[in-house]
RNA sequence: GCCCCCAUCGUUCAGCGGCCUAGGACGCCUGCCUUUCACGCAGGUAACACGGGUUCAAAUCCCGUUGGGGGUGCCA
């Protein structure tokens, strides 16, 4: 039997993280198995549902390198869940109800479910839609439905805690369950791989496939959530969990996925930083951990550092000069940057920046202006004994030095051991701004001799 | 309330009854390298939630406690 997977997004916000890893999962055992990745749009509800959000996904799939076998849109499918839900109809499984919310809550109060009011109560077929109507499904009163799920084991619920739940709205539209079930039968699912959250409608889809004629159930696996510091699930509102948002800020989609990989699975040789070969390789389902995992930018963050410096530099070039251009955060902007200009600090900018938006507060003092020093880093280097002396002698040769970073680097580390005081800082603080960052020389070289002098001097006069 | 699930360093993954005086990675700290920072390299810090069993032997199996999470919609 041929293994076939989906991952089925409701297009109802854009990608996230969590949503992503599902993907990811599914992809990678499809890959691994030679089986088959389908798409499928969940978008049932047209109230929440939005198309153009449809787009979106696919890009932020497509970015993390997961592409899919075949796709399909449960909008335009209703036709068969509606006749699905007819046979229940016809057999009893399926009844009509038109109790309200608050009646039903009246009846069995704020913490219970539907008690099964209209079972028997022969409600007939509303005359025209919306007339607060449902169609509910029958749910066995006794015995236990259960799944052996591979990540899990055994989940069992008593079947008398399962209420008999909706599965056609007023609206006439069926419910996801229904859709759910019908698809994952006629596609021939045969592993399906979720978030957790998803657990305890397991039972209902379970019921709906016996409905429906299934002899046999997919494998079932159920991941664990990631969850923020507070070890919430992740929140569109509260966390930073769209994909699209990675993306432009400057996270590589290699990196981006190799970490969502490491959330819940490992590889038994301890190597967490691989090629996405190898991961297909080693993956599998029954591997992954049942515990929640903390969404840790920290570690994507380094993640993201040892892709970029993998990178062919003329490929860390070309994907880092859009950001090159960017405002900075601690500087001025930056404006327009020279490509060619840029090029040449590219180099070393790849081998200190872990994203790329980074980059600007990288190379502001090269292509633009530097930000105002720290007070603290200003102490810190400046207070120091001789360094008025040094900037002096710096001032002086350079007025007149050759203009080449080897020349440069002599004047300045030259002048500092004449003096005997540390003279590479105080000039970088004067000339960067920061106490850290590229090598100066080589930049420094590409910036003309007045803005250098000028900057030299304005430091210096600050210190009188 | 009811249902379901989870529990190894701060974080993440490894460990599937003896190889564990518990390993890797991120973070943090120290040193080396070095024009600063970063990279790299060499070290260090730090965990089996608790209590009962089972067993010659438990981080690993069972039960309970505690703690955490998810669900409980005419959303998916």
């Amino acid at each position: 039997m041929t293994v076939r997977v989906r991952f089925s997004p409701a297009p109802t916000g854009f990608l996230h993280v969590g949503s992503a890893r599902s993907a990811l999962f599914n992809w990678l055992y499809a890959r691994r198995t030679g089986g088959t990745f389908i798409l499928r749009i969940e978008d049932t509800d047209a109230d929440r549902s939005r198309p153009e959000l449809v787009q979106s996904i696919y890009d932020s799939l497509r970015w993390l390198g997961v592409d899919w076998d075949e796709e399909y849109r449960q909008s335009e499918r209703f036709d068969s869940y509606r006749r699905a839900v007819q046979r229940f109809l016809d057999n009893g499984q399926g009844y009509y109800c038109d109790c309200s919310r608050d009646a039903v809550k009246a009846r069995v109060g704020e913490n219970a479910g539907y008690d099964g009011h209209c079972r028997d109560r022969g409600v007939v077929p509303p005359a025209e839609p919306d007339g607060g109507v449902v169609v509910r499904f029958r749910t066995p009163d006794q015995g236990v439905t259960g799944w052996d799920d591979l990540i899990r084991g055994r989940v069992e619920f008593d079947n008398s805690v399962l209420d008999d739940f909706v599965i056609v709205r007023s609206n006439g539209v069926p419910m996801f369950h229904v859709a759910n079930a019908y698809d994952d039968l006629d596609m021939a699912i045969t592993h399906v791989v979720r978030g957790e959250d998803l657990v305890n409608t397991t039972p209902r889809v379970l019921l709906l496939r016996e409905a429906l004629g299934a002899s046999d159930h997919p494998l079932y696996a159920h991941l664990p959530l990631i969850v923020n510091e507070q070890r919430k699930k992740l929140s569109k509102r509260r966390d930073d969990v769209s994909v699209g948002d990675y993306a432009k800020r400057g996270y590589l989609p290699e990196a981006m996925r190799n970490y969502l990989i490491t959330l819940g699975w490992g590889s038994k040789d301890d190597i967490e930083i691989r090629p996405i070969e190898e991961i297909i390789e080693q993956f599998d389902l029954v591997d992954i951990n049942k515990a929640p995992a903390f969404f840790d930018v920290r570690k994507l963050d380094h993640f993201n550092g040892e892709y970029i410096r993998m990178l062919h530099p003329d490929r860390f070039f070309e994907l880092s000069l859009p950001y090159a251009g960017g405002a900075s955060t601690g500087g001025a902007s930056t404006g327009g940057v020279d490509p060619e200009l840029y090029r040449k600090l590219a180099q070393f900018v790849q081998e200190r920046v872990k994203r790329f938006d980074e980059v600007p507060d990288m190379i502001d003092w090269v292509v633009g202006e530097p930000p105002e020093p720290d007070d603290k880093d200003w102490r810190k280097v400046m207070t120091k004994d001789g360094v008025s002396k040094v900037l002096d002698l710096v001032m002086e040769r350079l007025a007149t030095a050759e203009w080449e970073a080897d020349v440069l680097a002599q004047v300045v580390l030259g002048a500092g051991d004449e003096l005997g005081v540390k003279s590479q800082l105080p000039v970088r603080l004067a000339l960067t701004g920061r106490r850290s960052g590229m090598p100066l020389f080589e930049p420094m070289a590409e910036m003309d001799r007045a803005t250098v002098l000028a900057r030299l001097s304005r430091a210096r006069e600050r210190l009188d």
